[in-house]
DNA sequence: CAAAGTTAATCAATCGATTGATTAACTTCC
DNA sequence: GGAAGTTAATCAATCGATTGATTAACTTTG
């Protein structure tokens, strides 16, 4: 028997609603219900139903930029730190899509402002994470003079597009089996290191 | 004096509004009163409120597609009509870029079929013009052997990322004002014919 | 027993949608 | 030409349902 207190239910509950429904579209009350706590327990632990949304994404946040930086220390060639990180950012977002889908669509509202700085800092962290390798990977002379901001938006953005693409949009892979997924997700890292060799590093004379 | 009738009226109010706070978050009397029609026009007109958000996907939608078509049967090389196309489709999207960031956020919902749908199907049809492109200069040689779905969704996902960036994430330009926005744009088209250069093209020996 | 946890019941507010009535413009008919 | 008929457009008012939040009472735990 797991042990499970309500608190963990709900977040649980609540990640997986606010996913599929959005954070507009979830009500506490089906919170409430997936969850098998009582509605009232919704503001008992969290205050108000941004309060749990804004849990969730300190909870998923946490991790990820220490993940990134240690890569950043590591002593290894400025190429190859970068095709560590893009593996792992591929990995990391493909363990929790529905999770990925949730934080672009609140980065993209206005109107509820801890939610969207929230997610624009942690975004902003782990750019500036990428950035600092690119560019000393330029300085060192082992990268092409790029335009760093935009190869970097690239790369996010091109795992946004495959994470997001509706489920069959690339050649009829149903993203909800794994097995597919996983082929997937070494095709999408394959593609992102061609990018990075073929984009960035110099043609060798 | 423009001559507007109530029905574009409501048209574009709601476009700035589900653009602003998503659809869930715009009220059919928000709609109403920033328009300046009666809520029950809404209605009269539209049916509902998400067959409002049917039609301005709609108008936004079509000539787009025709845009790309066109392009795709020019008689230039396959390279010239990618940067053409990386050019118009930029420039299409960074000319209501709230829209866009609309689009996106309904496609990674699922509650409503007919809204997802719509969007999957033109995205789909897009990519598909794009696709034929990328296919027909790689059997003429004139492009390396990529993965052709992947760097499509490259190219759509750098400009998407762009233009779903919060303001002033990206070196601290105001997307807002329209110089620097153009500004943007045009480092955007660079950064993306560098893309199609290095990374499809083949080195020239 | 007191604090923490949990519950059902209820709150005011707001939602999308619909109603029946009214207005204005255009057609038809004698 | 002008009364009668017809249409689309517009309105205020209101519908039942649902929202997020709160209350007060009850139960468990230490």
């Amino acid at each position: 028997m797991e042990k499970t207190d309500k608190k963990t239910d709900i977040l649980r509950a609540a990640e997986t609603l606010f996913a599929e429904l959005g954070f507009e579209g979830t009500s506490t009350r089906q919170i409430a219900k997936e969850s098998g706590a009582n509605m009232a327990m919704i503001n008992y632990y969290f205050g108000s139903k941004e309060g749990v949304f804004l849990e969730i994404m300190e909870d998923r946040i946490c991790g990820f930029k220490s993940q990134l930086n240690q890569i950043k220390d590591e002593q290894i060639p400025a190429k190859e730190k970068l095709l560590k990180v893009v593996e792992q950012y591929v990995t990391r977002i493909f363990s929790n899509i529905t999770f990925h889908k949730m934080m672009h669509r609140e980065l993209s509202l206005t109107q509820r402002p801890e939610m969207f700085s929230q997610i624009r800092d942690a975004m902003a962290s782990n750019r500036m994470v990428i950035e600092s390798i690119l560019e000393k990977g330029i300085e060192e002379g082992h990268f092409r003079n790029v335009d760093v901001r935009m190869s970097i938006l690239t790369i996010m953005g091109t795992i946004s597009m495959v994470a997001i693409s509706p489920t069959k949009a690339i050649d009829n892979i149903d993203i909800n089996d794994e097995k597919q997924k996983e082929v997937l997700r070494l095709r999408l890292i394959a593609h992102l290191q061609d990018f990075i060799i073929t984009h960035l590093t110099k043609p060798t004379k």
